[in-house]
DNA sequence: ATGATTTGACCGAC
DNA sequence: GTCGGTCAAATCAT
């Protein structure tokens, strides 16, 4: 933290390549905000802008999911077994790598936008010692249907408050909808113009996460919380007359994750997606996406 | 009613 | 003993 230089990326090169493909994705997120008015009743218009916002937001994906940490051999399954931390005390007392597994390498990357095109769902947040914002913990929404074990911390950087480190630790294993969303966004936009994009960046102040209670500058960290379900609500069609903000609510509130897409897309043009978007692109693990 | 988030406690690595 | 990561009951939102 002291010099500027910043522990952003924790793997030097990739690392770095997934912050510069972060920053893009800002950018773009960014420039979709501030297009999004001008640009309300143009169809065309948002069609191109929702292109580059889902393409730079599935690279951001796809650079994660290809670098050398986010394939983390994945600590161990936490089991379904886990009834009862008590009970799995004397259980669990066997391998898990808890905390502070150096061992295991994660990737770590600045952005200004906690939508990297996943949905993850927090299961933790704590203080920690160094830092003025507490750490949130997430964990891939799939995680107990399809068994997917990514994750992922997110923390405020302490220089710059607009900033979030994130953390990602783990590979999405999952076929996740939202993802799908995401890319299947893309691949719509891609084929035509109506397309899903997310404005997530709107980033530092309010990720849209819709105010749940208060607002303490600590709940904005919580409300990294947002991710999934504010990820939820920064979902926006565009390509279509005009933005629906209003759409995304009901559509995303629902399940955050899996009815995101449900309603949009069908199951089968996810596939098709995943496969024509990333299974060419990345040589992915065939096995692991089934 | 269902699912997500919050939050305190537990557990294990340093 | 401390600190960070995870669990799970309680609570909240939709």
């Amino acid at each position: 933290m002291a010099s500027s230089t910043t522990t952003e990326v924790e793997s030097s090169v990739p690392g770095a390549l997934v912050q510069e493909v972060a920053k893009i994705r800002d950018s773009a997120a960014r420039l979709g905000e501030l297009l999004a008015a001008e640009v309300a009743g143009n169809s065309t218009v948002g069609a191109v802008l929702g292109e580059i916002l889902q393409s730079s937001s599935r690279a951001f994906s796809l650079v994660n999911w290809t670098l050398p940490g986010g394939d983390i051999g994945s600590p161990s399954p936490r089991e379904a077994s886990s009834k009862k931390r008590r009970a799995s005390t004397a259980v669990d007392g066997g391998g898990r790598c808890r905390k502070r597994s150096n061992s295991c390498a994660k990737n770590t990357v600045k952005s200004k936008s906690l939508d990297d095109g996943q949905t993850w769902r927090k299961y933790g947040q704590k203080q920690i010692q160094n830092s003025d914002h507490p750490r949130s913990y997430f964990r891939c929404t799939h995680k107990y249907d399809q068994g997917c074990e990514a994750r992922r911390q997110v923390q405020r950087a302490e220089d710059d408050p607009n900033t979030f480190i994130i953390t990602y630790d783990g590979k999405h294993t999952c076929r996740d909808p939202a993802m799908a969303s995401d890319g299947m966004a893309s691949a719509s936009g891609f084929r035509e113009n109506a397309c899903l994009i997310r404005f997530g960046a709107s980033s530092s102040a309010s990720f849209g996460a819709p105010p749940k209670q208060e607002s303490t500058e600590e709940d904005v960290v919580s409300n990294l919380t947002t991710t999934s379900t504010s990820s939820s609500s920064e979902y926006y069609r565009l390509g279509l007359p005009a933005m629906v903000p209003a759409d995304e609510k009901p559509a995303l509130g629902a399940t955050a994750a899996g009815d995101v897409t449900s309603g949009i897309h069908d199951d089968l043009e996810l596939e098709l997606l995943i496969d024509s978007c990333f299974g060419g692109i990345l040589g992915f693990d065939d096995g692991r996406f089934y």
